[in-house]
Order: structure tokens, then sequence, then C-alpha cells
DNA sequence: ATTATATCCTGATCGC
DNA sequence: TGCGATCAGGATATAA
């Protein structure tokens, strides 16, 4: 099973490149995918990268101003679903398939790889320009009374709605179904139609299984220079994304797969109400 | 205005 | 063994 981008293993690749990168100089950028050049792409020769972070599921690099180059700079990394980035370290050419830009840095390289080409590149002047729509739910601002008007007059399914970014920012196919099995809620269920009782566990489940992720998720990234750069016990993690016919581990149900927006919902019909 | 669906893309897997 | 069909899903454009 592939690890799909979400919050989580963004903060991962952002958690692991920031130390990596962080005061690095660049010293040219060349884009091999002509997809990821959607308007122009601005000059960073001679620009330092400040640092990296997280912004929603992009993974936000900032770039200093330069003498040449007055103002800082943004661009911000969307993997999608198949996007990487990889950081090889000095002078490693090593040869790469779907190789679709390279940063070559004052030390190493930086290569974004993307089998699928779903992955963008966005520039941004300004960290308020690059910030989501969507409120992010680690931040504080996600109290149990943001959730409560964030689902207000909703009448998609829970399922749907967990998956919006304009809402939240972070959560996909794989998640959302591990955070309704956690807070016993049907993927079926109108949004709004929750009780108090149900959205506080919805939004304690959102805060604990991706905190819980993020922890793990250095085992699922754990290797940079390794284009898999995947390995195994990110699975036993998942309580019901994948497990169809299998037994729920908490009540002993039989996990169901349904298709909700075209996509595969996991979920335990036993438990979850 | 809000919600549902088709589309992008390519490697892996499935069925015959 | 081979080959075409199907599946996977984040976000967006388009349709309803």
């Amino acid at each position: 099973m592939l690890p799909v981008p979400e919050l989580p293993e963004v903060e991962t690749v952002a958690r692991q490149l920031q130390p990596r990168l962080a005061g690095r100089k660049v010293h040219s950028l060349r884009i091999l995918d002509a997809r990821l050049r959607n308007g122009r792409t601005p000059a960073l020769r001679g620009r330092k990268i400040r640092g990296v972070r997280r912004s929603g599921k992009r993974v936000l690099i900032e770039f200093t101003a330069a003498p040449r180059h007055r103002d800082d700079l943004y661009l911000a990394v969307h993997l999608r679903m198949t996007g990487r980035l990889l950081w090889v370290p000095e002078h490693a050419p090593r040869r790469t398939s779907h190789l679709r830009a390279r940063f070559e840095l004052d030390r190493g390289t930086l290569l974004f790889v993307d089998t699928r080409r779903f992955g963008t590149f966005e520039w941004f002047r300004s960290d308020t320009e690059a910030a989501p729509t969507g409120v992010d739910p680690l931040e504080s601002g996600f109290t149990p009374r943001r959730l409560d008007e964030l689902v207000l007059g909703v009448r998609q399914n829970a399922k749907a709605w967990l998956m919006r970014q304009d809402k939240l920012v972070g959560l996909g196919n794989i998640y959302a179904s591990e955070i309704l099995h956690a807070a016993r809620v049907s993927p079926l269920r109108e949004i709004a139609s929750l009780t108090s009782v149900e959205r506080r566990a919805l939004h304690r489940s959102i805060r604990r299984i991706l905190s819980r992720a993020i922890e793990n998720c250095g085992t699922t990234f754990s290797d940079f220079q390794d284009a898999r750069g995947v390995s195994g016990s990110y699975q036993s993690l998942l309580a019901v994304y994948g497990r169809e016919r299998l037994r729920c581990g908490r009540c002993g149900g039989t996990i169901r797969r349904i298709v909700q927006q075209q996509r595969s919902t996991f979920f335990c019909p036993a438990c979850q109400r």
C-alpha cells in the first residue's frame, strides 16, 4: 500500500527536509516537466533557503531575498499522489526516473520526483498569500467550537466533509476513514446532524489520529536518499483502511468497504453509528 | 450557492 | 505469457 501524502506525511517530509535545506544557497532550478510551470517561475540564483515547513497539505519552501531579487519568495510544493521531494547529499548524480525538477544547491541537490505528475508548484511573495483557505486541524484555532461552525448548514455526509480542504486542510481518503472509525461515527451520517457529543468525539479523533500518525511517520519515510523511501509499519496503524472483510479490532464486527465520491471508504457498521 | 461527477496520470494488478 | 481493462486518489473544472 502506498502512503499517499496527507497531512502527517507532508509534516514528516517538511521536518526531515528542514535541517538539511535550511541555509543552503540555490545555484539553479531546472524544471523538467512543463506541467510544473504555471505562470512564471521566479529566478532563484543567489537566494538561500530560509526554511521548510508544512502548509496544509503542501511543503512550503521559504527563500530569502537576494541582491538582485529584493523580495522573499515561497514555493508551495503539492505532492498530490506520488510526488516525492528527495534530498541527495553532495554531487550524487543518480539516474532517477520520473524526475520532474531539480534544485542545485551549494551542498547537495533537491529532486522532485513524481510518477503520476499530479504534483504542483505554486510561487508566492508572502506567507499570508501562501496560506491555505481551510483551518489546519493541528493549529490551536481548531477548537470544538470552530468545528461546530465549520459543519454548520452543510448537507454532505461525514466522509465527504472531512476531505473538504476549504473546511479542514490536510485530511485525505485514508485518514478520513480512520478518524471516523476512531470517533465511532458512520461515514454515511450527514455531518451537520451529529450530536454535540459526536462532534466532540470527532474533534478529539481528528487531533489524536493525526498526532499519532505524525509520531509514527518517521518510520514511514525514513530515508530521503532512497527514491522508494517507504517501508512497512505504516500499515499496522490502520484500523479500517484497506481492511475489508477483516474483523474490527474494537468490537469484532466485520469491516466493510463502500464507495463515496468515487473513493473507497472503510468502516465498521457495528460500532460506527 | 451548494453538491456531485468527470478528469488528469501512470504503475500495479486482475481476468481471460 | 500476454494483453486489455480496471483501480488507486487530491484537487479542480464542469455539470446538476
